[in-house]
DNA sequence: TAATTGGTATGCATATTCGTATGAACTGGA
DNA sequence: TCCAGTTCATACGAATATGCATACCAATTA
């Protein structure tokens, strides 16, 4: 028996009320229209013909600035569930998409970005032209459930339980530095004879410091007189003789202006090295190819 | 601190996903179109138009009728729940809507009330049904701040900075009578052959007389042997042949029984009209719709 | 006070989408 | 086999939505 539904209820434009989410989220109606690839004039129109739909003034226009009114924020939260199903739908169409054509994005850090990945896009690029490949290079882990990113290469496991994993190998980090640097050190049979030391850090956090005072290292805010987020700055401070650097093997070793530092210490820490992708996006043969030919690609720089 | 969120995964044709969700349900473009309002060959080509985008066939045309594809009914899933936030997006945009309780107050002068606004609220009714419309009629100046009115029909521009107002155009002003009044007046070449003139007035103050006296005319108080304020009066002893009046030129010539005195001075005076509103206007959609009809329908009674 | 910046709304030419009309393919029954 | 009744796809003129240019407005800066 076919229950005939009444769709009058859905019978309003989707898409106004997408652009009424993202010009709610964005704050303006130019932001939301560059975050659309619209214009703004269009993304005032589509609004404003919701408002007329529903009935319902979602923004107060004060002044230069679109403020949410009450209704408008009751109506935001339903609009986010909206783009909520939005987004599960696109995932799955995504990975019920057998066609190899098409784009995939893939979020990595600076250093992979930097010096890992080039080698294989280009590889990839040439066995699959039909896949086209965007980077998105952050220090924060991307938000797959999001889909910032369909692949992501991470330092952890992932928790989350709708993601699918592989473990590439772990990555085995040094203290790098120039052979002048680490000449000028003085002979030291104790840590405490290193406390004018410098490292170069990545931020004010403490977790390299902690780490190493772990291992008997007396570290403090003294030996961080340099610090940047960004890696390849680390880097070139570091050739430039200004301190230490926290490096992984395979790229400091293939360096020949750095040199391991306490090389007979063994190295400072062992990082897992995972790449992520998101469950529904197994099934799609476009990601699943990119995700295997980085997993194979990759272990080349990893400790198995 | 702000999250940049990525829209790129929900910019497809929301639209599309909802044309995809009824033909599935309704098992036929055809029926689809009925339900939604839309034509066999819109649906189709939205359809089309969804499944060239994600790269994925979501029915087999296998002969007179559209089956799901594998793929189609693990996408209908997603599609189904993005019509039931949809559908939770309507209710709670309807019932915002009727949350906007209370009727539009207007606030006009009697001519207005009793000649004007009667066919452009039938009018308004018929086009908005479940606008309730409250008419003030006022000599004096309703006070929108104080929310007398939500909006208000004025001879003068708004002083307070914080109301919205719209200038409508240009009352022209005549002094009318009757055609047997008119008659019996002597000819004059000068003003003062006309001392015994009859002009029925407003109130004691002088406006009328002093704009008149202005334009060469001597009148004094024995010209205003009868005093209203209410102009239904004034218009009714103007036809009783008590003497002329003051009247807009768009009433004036459209009452077969009034003439127009003195035509060859030309008019009167000019009065601007402005549609002023209540600062309700920028979060009520009612009161900016009644807004919007009033400023649209009135012009056909002004000079521009 | 004037210029600049960053925002929204509006007029207009254009591009897209839609509806009407029509055609083609399939189903079921005479 | 033919016809009536469906259904989906296509062509084309009309309606609609879009982008560009611009007006306009508020806030900030020179």
């Amino acid at each position: 028996m076919h229950i005939r539904m009444n769709w009058n209820a859905v019978n309003f434009d989707w898409n106004h009320t997408r652009a009424f989410l993202v010009t709610a989220e964005e704050g303006t109606l130019s932001a939301a229209a560059k975050a659309l690839g619209l214009t703004q004039p269009t993304l005032s129109r589509q609004v404003s013909a919701l408002e007329s739909d529903l009935g319902i003034t979602l923004f107060e226009r004060v002044g230069q600035r679109l403020v949410l009114t009450d209704s408008g924020m009751e109506l935001l939260e339903h609009a986010r569930l909206m783009a909520d199903a939005a987004l599960q739908f696109s995932l799955a169409a995504t990975g019920q998409s057998q066609q190899i054509e098409g784009s995939v994005i893939v979020s990595a850090g600076e250093l992979d970005a930097a010096f890992r990945l080039p080698k294989i896009i280009a590889k990839l690029r040439r066995e699959e032209p039909g896949i086209n490949i965007e980077v998105i290079v952050t220090n924060a882990a991307s938000d797959l459930k999001r889909r910032e990113a369909d692949i992501a290469i991470r330092n952890f496991r992932p928790t989350q339980n709708d993601l699918i994993a592989k473990k590439l190998g772990e990555e085995v980090g040094w203290l790098y530095g120039t052979k002048d640097y680490l000449e000028q050190l003085p002979q030291f049979t104790d840590f405490s004879e290193l406390k004018d030391i410098q490292i170069i850090g990545f931020d004010r956090s403490n977790l390299v410091s902690n780490v190493l005072n772990q291992q008997g290292w007396q570290l403090s805010k003294h030996n961080f007189k340099l610090i940047t987020s960004f890696q390849l700055l680390q880097l070139e401070l570091c050739k430039e003789g200004m301190g230490l650097i926290f490096f992984p093997e395979h790229l400091g070793d293939n360096d020949p202006s750095l040199i391991r530092a306490f090389e007979h210490m063994g190295p400072v820490i062992r990082l897992p090295v995972w790449l992520v992708c998101h469950q529904e996006l197994r099934t799609s043969l476009r990601v699943r190819r990119v995700f295997d030919f980085i997993a194979n690609e990759f272990s080349q720089f990893l400790d198995q």
